[in-house]
DNA sequence: CAATAATTTTAATGACGATTAAAATAATGC
DNA sequence: GCATTATTTTAATCGTCATTAAAATTATTG
């Protein structure tokens, strides 16, 4: 899930970021589960044991801690995709995969994520970002579908209106799911051939 | 869409309810588009061609507004599930039936329709309410599911699982959606098939 | 251990937008 | 048309957090 080499890396700034990190899985759990609004920086900081001004430390403002959750949002959804790719066999296969890893990681060790609720308030720089990797993940779904259709995996469609439909599933996890192990367990058993059950070509 | 018999109803009444509808319609539109959070009154007012301390004639504040706008969404689900369930066949079709009549009804004049994201903020008893309503509405969609598997036209499944799948596919509509004809067009022919391909008994 | 840097807290401040009260306007019924 | 009721506006007020500055604490390094 790293990027790159940071086998070397500052001590200091090592623990910075995990501990921002830490920061941010706490912030999406608070969003998820109390929505933005609801959710003050106090929240955030009960659930590290730390006091809401500490927070700056670590984020210019509430806004960039959103942005923050969603670049990681995005981070986990792309980490899937480029495993599914390296991974899977055909089209089908690959989007299983996908779907698969995706699920995963969200309802994992690396969740909780952030549902995108609150794009449309982050500042437009910001928003615009996000909006470019929400938008190139998509692309990447569908080039999946695509290739699947080319391969005879998967069968005709409309992928805009199915990766749509797909990932909108997808995005609504965080909505419902808050932790429970058992039901993880079972979202990550069920919703792969689910949601890929009306794929494969006949 | 309208409740008993309201044929007979005080004028005044009815024009208050009527713009009061159109309200939560303006404030659907804004929530989607915006968050709630980056919603102020004064966006909701200024579509409505009013300023923002007239909406207080309508509702007690902003929570009793998504409160309502909520309220709204449920009373859609409800009127497409009775309709199907009224109209269906067997349990695929009757499933088939209640998907199109719900995106019917959230992409076309019903809508806008406003994403729950906000049910955490809502004052205790009103929250109580809508998630009453919300696992209502899921329970009756899962029984659908059990009524195809039961009469044969659906493939055993896990109808939890299943359920939560399609409904968050459903759920997640008004985040993109944003009223474009062409496009809503294109969901209703799209979806339902989507939604349910993966259901029916080979 | 001393000195410096990193992290957190305490204690204000401030802004924004929700909310309210009273006045003004528009609609309705007799 | 007058009186009453319904609706909207204007003009404050008010609370709630987000945010900041400075001080205090904790960690690191030579």
């Amino acid at each position: 899930m790293e990027s790159s080499s940071l086998g070397t890396e500052n001590p200091v700034d090592k623990r910075f970021r995990v501990k921002r990190d830490r920061m941010l899985r706490a912030a999406a759990r608070c969003f998820n589960l109390k929505g933005y609004s609801g959710t003050s920086l106090k929240d955030v900081a009960d659930l590290l044991g730390l006091t809401d001004a500490a927070l700056y430390y670590y984020v210019r403002n509430k806004q960039e801690l959103v942005y923050l959750c969603y670049l990681r949002a995005a981070d986990v959804g792309r980490e899937a995709m480029q495993r599914a790719i390296r991974e899977g066999r055909d089209g089908l296969d690959t989007v299983q995969r996908y779907l698969r890893y995706h699920i995963e990681y969200m309802v994992g060790a690396e969740g909780p994520i952030a549902i995108m609720s609150e794009i449309p308030s982050l500042k437009p720089e910001h928003r615009k970002q996000v909006l470019e990797l929400s938008r190139k993940h998509s692309a990447a779904f569908e080039a999946l579908l695509e290739r699947g259709i080319a391969d005879g995996s998967i069968a005709p469609c409309d992928v805009r209106m199915t990766g749509n439909a797909i990932m909108g599933s997808l995005n609504w996890i965080p909505k419902w799911f808050h932790g429970d192990p058992a039901v993880a367990a079972k979202i990550v058993e069920e919703f792969p051939r689910i949601l890929s059950a009306g794929l494969a070509a006949r």
